[in-house]
Parts: structure tokens; sequence; C-alpha cells
DNA sequence: ATATCAATGTCGGAG
DNA sequence: CTCCGACGTTGATAT
């Protein structure tokens, strides 16, 4: 069948396939097939796949998907920019994708086409979404208190030799606290993280105490971040998706 | 068109839809849909999409993707093991999915169905995947002569207070050498981890030297690891996809 | 283009 | 089941 905004077949003979993913590919539809194929792939590693069924999905943008009967994850795939191609080579159809670089091709071998179309996509919205890293520190930022009562944050993003710290700030007593942030529950390699930040401070005459602010925290965490004389502060991250105007950080005075 | 394996629909009513999707779901079949829909999410975030056409898979497996005409990620998901109903509510389908622990739904309300198909899915093969850390670590215990010659392995995942060093070994002159490999470009933070392996090893009194085994590095971790006095070894990941037999530990002599 | 970091990361393996 | 680390991570942002 066929109309203005999609195209669609069943078990439809190497020819049509070839056509249709052709037509697919030159209009920059969004090209779905659900055939039995094998795949190959090189590039950045290399891997194979022997014969089954599978959905594989070609994006206008250049992404190239192929899905298994399960997992989330494609079991192959190109990323966005990659530049797909239909042949028929011993009377057998090939589809590969290839990007520049780094250099890889995906290759699949199609062996029997059970259903093919392709769509001309109408979609403009993109995903509002809330609950990141991002939002704890904007809550923070308009509610240090949260954290505990005196709490005020001098800077974010601040820079140390290993790596950049969610939010630095003082204390109520002058002393100054690093906040390394998770929006999940925290396991230790955040407590190393944190541990890696304050060694910058190791020197500092009033006494630095590094802060892990998360959901929750491992066990192991727990007895990492006690050993090494550092502190967990529980907070959710707010789940609000109004777009909200952002805090900057130009309301508090970078003294440090 | 129906047959055994699978059946596909063009514009079908909500009748149709709804029949056809419980259908698919009883069958534990993999459902294909392309609609026009909205989409919300809420769980350890939450979400929200506009009305747009995107494609929606539905896996026997549970998995439950959502796909924009953009990306390689979907825009919304949900895991294997979540469990899809199909409701029509007010005249609309409405498509959920929902996962006990952590506790998510996605909701997907479906204004109007382009194409819709299902299909009973033969496909045994798993991927078979070479390229990987795992690979360059088979490789250097079958060959320990391509780091450097007379380098012994004494220990693979050997533990320290900061984690797991990839292979901990001696070079000829009974130095302790910790390898830290890296299937691509290495950067800083591949340097940071093997600085902090080396910590626990302080105080050695034959010296300890620290590689990082990579492919490449980029230019700043390689001006970290100089002013450290770490060692680069360039090593590409092998590609061979036959399936080997592993070397395991047992052929050295754990003797440190 | 490169480097860095978060993610509803997902996935597999070990305890 | 939880915890931990790798990934052809992907995707976004800053340099």
């Amino acid at each position: 069948m066929t109309n203005r905004r999609f195209t669609s077949l069943e078990n439809p003979t190497n020819k049509e396939t070839y056509k249709i993913i052709k037509e697919g590919l030159r209009k920059r539809a969004m090209i779905i097939i659900f055939s039995c194929c094998r795949v190959h792939y090189y590039g950045r590693a290399k891997s194979r796949l022997g014969l089954g069924e599978r959905l594989i999905i070609i994006k206008p943008d250049g992404s190239f998907l192929i899905h298994q009967d399960r997992k989330v994850e494609p079991v192959n795939w190109q990323p966005p920019g990659s530049k797909a191609k239909v042949k028929i080579e011993d009377g057998k159809i090939l589809v590969e994708s290839r990007r520049r670089k780094p250099a890889e091709k995906l290759t699949v071998e199609i062996e029997r086409v059970h259903t093919l179309s392709y769509y001309l996509v109408r979609d403009i919205h993109e995903l509002e979404v809330a609950g990141h890293e991002e939002d704890m520190c904007q809550l923070i930022l308009e509610s240090p208190n949260i954290i505990e009562k005196g709490f005020r944050p001098i800077a974010r993003e601040y820079q140390t030799s290993n790596g950049f710290i969610d939010i630095l700030g003082k204390d109520e007593n002058g002393s100054l606290m690093v906040l390394e942030l998770k929006s999940r529950r925290a396991g230790v390699s955040a407590v190393r993280q944190l541990k890696r930040y304050l060694e910058d401070f190791k020197n500092d005459k009033h006494g630095v105490r590094g802060v892990l602010v998360a959901p929750s925290i491992t066990h192991d965490a727990k007895e990492l971040l006690e050993a090494e004389g550092l502190e967990f502060k529980s907070l959710e991250p707010p789940q609000e998706l109004k777009k909200d105007n952002k805090i900057t950080l130009d309301d508090f005075i970078s003294s440090r």
C-alpha cells in the first residue's frame, strides 16, 4: 500500500526490496525492515551475527539500528551521520552503512524480507525530562539550607587538578565544603571521586568537609566514606517538569 | 495480512489496534507500531513528550522502546521484564508498561496508527564480538613480551584499596609493573586511575612502574603521565572473532 | 574537532 | 538480589 506519508510491503521480492529501500533513502525517510538476516560490523571493534529474524531501522539522520527480540540496546548500530546504501550481490540484498571517522562499516545480508516500509516522519517535539543531577544542583543553589543550616554555595563546577567539583561552599563555621552530587544510589566510585577532589585542599587551614549528596548510598560506599572521614547527605532529585528560569552563580559572591 | 509468523495492518481502527496489540502481547510476539502519539514516563526520572510520529517496539522479553526519527537511543523506554498492557480510554488507545522495582511507568497515548504488526521471532544467535579490554588482557597474558622483553604477569584483577589493577607483573629486573588497559584512546581519567593504584605500592623497595596500555593517548593525558613518571605502551585491541580457549592465571606463579 | 561528564544509562558478572 | 565496572557506550556541553 502506498500513500503520501508511508509505503509498506509484505513479503516483497528482492527487486521490490531494492527499489523501496533506495526510494526511502533518497527521500530521507525512516525505513523499517523486518527480515531474516546476517550482520557484520568492523570498526572500533569487530562483530558477527548469524542468521536470524531482526528488525532493521534506518533513520533520516543516518542512524542505523538492528534489534533482536530481546534487550533495550540494538545488537548492532551506526550513529547519526552514517551513510547507508543498498545493493544486490549474487541475488542477495545487502544493506551497508558507513561512517568516516572513526572508520566503521555495518553490513546486513538479507536472506528474506517479511515486511518493509518507510515513513516521512512529522515530529517536532523534544523530550522534556526532570530528575537529573543538574536539577539537584539547581535545587541546592536555590535552597542551600537543605544541605544543612548555614550552608553557603561559593562555586559550581569548580576546577581542581582531579576534575570539577559539583558544588563548592562553606558551612556556618567558614569551613570549606565539597559537594559531590549523584542523582541515583551512590557507589564506591562516587566516594573515590569525592576523595580525589579533596586532595587539592589537604593543606587548608580551616579544614575541609567532603559531602556526598545522593538519594541513597551502597553499603561498601558508606564504609569507605566513613573510613575517609567524609559525609553523606540524602537528597532526592526533584522531578518537576516546568522549565523554570535557572539560578546562576552571579547571585553568590565567589570569594574563595 | 495474516500468516503463521506475522500479522500486519495499515491504518487500523481503534478496535483493530486494541485486538492486535492484545493478541501480540498474549503470544509474546514482537510488536511494531508506527503511530502519532504522546508519551509520559514516571519513575527514576519524569518526562513528557508532545504529539508526534514515532516507532513503538514491544519485545517478548518486556523491553519497550519508543524511537523518534533521530538518534540511536530511544526517546523513552522500559527495560526487559516490564509488563505491557493495552486499554481503550475515552475512545483513545493507551499502551502502558510497568516495572515493579524500581517502580516505573511508561504511558503511550496513541492518536492515530499508521501501521501495526507483530512477529513470532526466530532468532537463536548471540552476537560474537572482539576488540575489548578483555581481549587485550588475553593477548598480553598469551604474549607478555608485547609489553616488553622479559615482562612476566603475576596477577589479573589484583585488588588494591583504590580498585582492581588490570594486570600486575614484573619486569626483567624484578620491579613490579602495574598495567592499566584501555581498548580505546586513553584520557586523563585513565592516568588518574593508574596513579591511584600505585598508591598501595609507594613503599615497595624494588620500585614500581605504572604503565598505561592503550591504542593511543590524549595530549593532556600524556602530559600528566610524564609529570607523574608513568609510562605509555601503545597496543591495539586484537579483533579476532574465533573463540579461543582462554588462558588462565594458573599458568603463572602468583609469587608476589 | 577534542575532551569531559552525566545517564530513567544498559548489560553482564560476581558475591 | 545488590554491587560494581565496561561499553563499538550515546549524547550534550565547553574548549
